[in-house]
DNA sequence: ATGAAAGCGCTAACAT
DNA sequence: ATGTTAGCGCTTTCAT
């Protein structure tokens, strides 16, 4: 194959509009200190030229790269992938994400991590000095592995951690994963249950005590005891079986269930169905996520929609202003959920 | 935010390893001409210092960008990911695409291209020269848009078309469309079926007009009329609401009907539901894609599984063989489909 | 087999 | 407000 130079440079450009290359530049750059008349005419030769910066050549010299990294855990990524569950939460990610970008002239790039490597750091250095972002978004569990965020303190470029708490260093976004459980835990004590259930997610990923707290806190201003009502899951459909199982072999059964993600739910169902439970008549579910599969079950669930795209577009945001002042949002962004009503909560009142 | 420079660089390693800028390179790029003692001197001190090549640098000087580009519509990108109803070609390509590059140390990058814009090859060279990658990637509709391939033909960047049969330039590859149909009908026909309705899709899609081929083929071969049995639908569950309702309304109703995808098969189901009929019972659907929802509809749906995965693998294989020798596959590469076994197929025989 | 020099396209720093 | 110069990190010549 050929090599292959850019077909139209600033020289081009500059020679076309009779003007320096400097000039040119700061047309592109939308420098204040051009002249009107000056701006124009480069302009026209930039457009007629069809003439488009090389990223390559802005970051070598110096300058943005106009790049965003998204970095997910491979392992959960691929797993998610491979089994074809539905599971939407990359494609939320870059819808949100892409479209932020591209408003901004901006392009996102997505890369996977495994958080489990024992070189993550390494990993994480080889894509920044490859691919030079000008900044970068950290998710779950990436957002609070102390390896990767104690790297990334030292690398002098903005990040942001989606799902993460944390102020002491890199930009916190969080989905107000407490607000969301309470959310749906008051939903159900609105509509008259008291022996509510929760399903609780991998203990790797803080957001889920988040989720936890929640429920406690509304079941506590309730009056209604907790005792014996959370399982310990780890957001795979297995153990939602099992957690499902466990609550529901309760002397006194639960009248709702809340299980914090989507895969725990439809297992939830799964257990349900084995023992002849009806839904909703017998049990109530609330599902968190809200990811595609909740429309297919019967009935459809009723969930937590979490608002990622939204996050992530508020992620590229906070990037983009993080590199002109250095000043970051002093307390955690927080982006809040909402309850979608579908079938599968009843009202015992 | 400060200036970022590349922290550790080809002469940070050239000084350590006490060698020109030039041997660094070589090893680097696993040139032959290196004494093994002086590589091995060379490598100890890019692991010693962590050093990794800048791509705008090794981009800028002529060299490979390692990067390949995935290319997909914008407007079906976006309808997709905001239905969340699990539509998952975007992440089928990401798992293909990019667990092969990685292998051979490449990159994918992801772009949306709007392939009714009346300025699709604009849009296109901005993101060639902002990014220049080493290849790209286009998928359905752009595969076989004439504006879009005859611009790319301009290009000198190796392409893959991936849905296309055309070998004037770039490289053909496909998923056997009309293999696949065939199968599908040869299943119903091995299972007693004659009156075997088909839902086509979009006339902007090719492949559209392949999979009713391969339905045709089959239904002449075993003798069966097809007058009255094919139905156009355009991929949307509207469409193929009216589409099943116009084969069901027959006199003579189909046994069986072929959905050219999900969610004209979900749309049968529904009409289907809609006349009491009951699956597979009544009527045997066979779906195309298999996306995630398959496994969720009541009875879950047998379905043509398009290997997207393995494609977005064998295109990235295929560029970066074209990157070497400038010989491209006569023939176009065909990757197979398969047959999931599910359960809305009734054995009539 | 190794090294030195030139240049890729662009911008920061310094003129004017 | 505009132009000139130097240099980013790397690879391609072209020497040796």
């Amino acid at each position: 194959m050929a090599r292959r130079r850019q077909a139209v440079t600033i020289k081009h450009v500059a020679a076309d509009a009779g003007v320096s290359l400097q000039t040119v530049s700061r047309v592109i750059n939308k420098e204040p200190s051009v002249r009107p008349e000056m701006k124009q005419r480069v302009q026209r030769s930039i457009d007629k030229l069809g003439y488009v910066p090389s990223i390559a050549a802005q970051r070598m010299s110096g300058s943005r790269s106009y790049l965003i990294l998204a970095v997910n855990d491979r392992e959960r990524t691929i797993a998610d992938w491979t089994a074809r569950q539905g599971a939407d939460w990359v494609d939320q990610m870059l819808l949100g994400g892409m479209l932020k970008c591209a408003e901004h002239g901006y392009r996102m790039l997505f890369e996977l991590v495994d958080t489990h490597d024992d070189h993550v750091e390494r990993e994480l250095a080889t894509a920044i000095a490859a691919l030079q972002p000008d900044g970068l978004i950290l998710t779950p569990p990436h957002s609070d592995n102390p390896r990767i965020v104690e790297f990334m303190a030292k690398q002098n470029i903005p990040f942001v951690r989606i799902g993460s708490h944390d102020t002491d260093c890199g930009i916190a976004i969080s989905m107000d994963d407490e607000g969301s459980a309470r959310l749906a835990a008051r939903y159900l004590v609105d509509r008259g249950h008291s022996q509510i259930g929760f399903i609780a997610g991998s203990p790797e990923y803080q957001l889920s005590e988040w989720r936890v707290a929640g429920w406690r806190a509304v079941m506590a201003e309730a009056g209604f005891a907790t005792e014996g009502l959370l399982a310990q899951g780890d957001f795979s459909y297995q153990s939602g079986l099992a957690a499902a199982r466990q609550l529901l072999d309760r002397a006194e059964r639960p009248t709702a269930i809340i299980a914090s993600n989507d895969q725990m739910s439809l297992a939830t169902l799964e257990v349900a169905r084995e023992r002849g439970l009806d839904i909703p008549g017998d049990l109530s579910i609330i599902s968190f996520d809200n990811t595609p599969l909740v429309h297919f079950t019967q009935p459809p669930l009723t969930a937590i929609d979490q608002p990622i795209a939204e996050t992530a577009s508020r992620a590229v945001d906070l990037i983009i202003a993080a590199q002109k002042s250095a000043e970051l949002p002093a307390t955690p962004v927080v982006v809040s959920g909402s309850l979608v009503e579908r079938g599968s909560v009843a009202d015992l009142a």
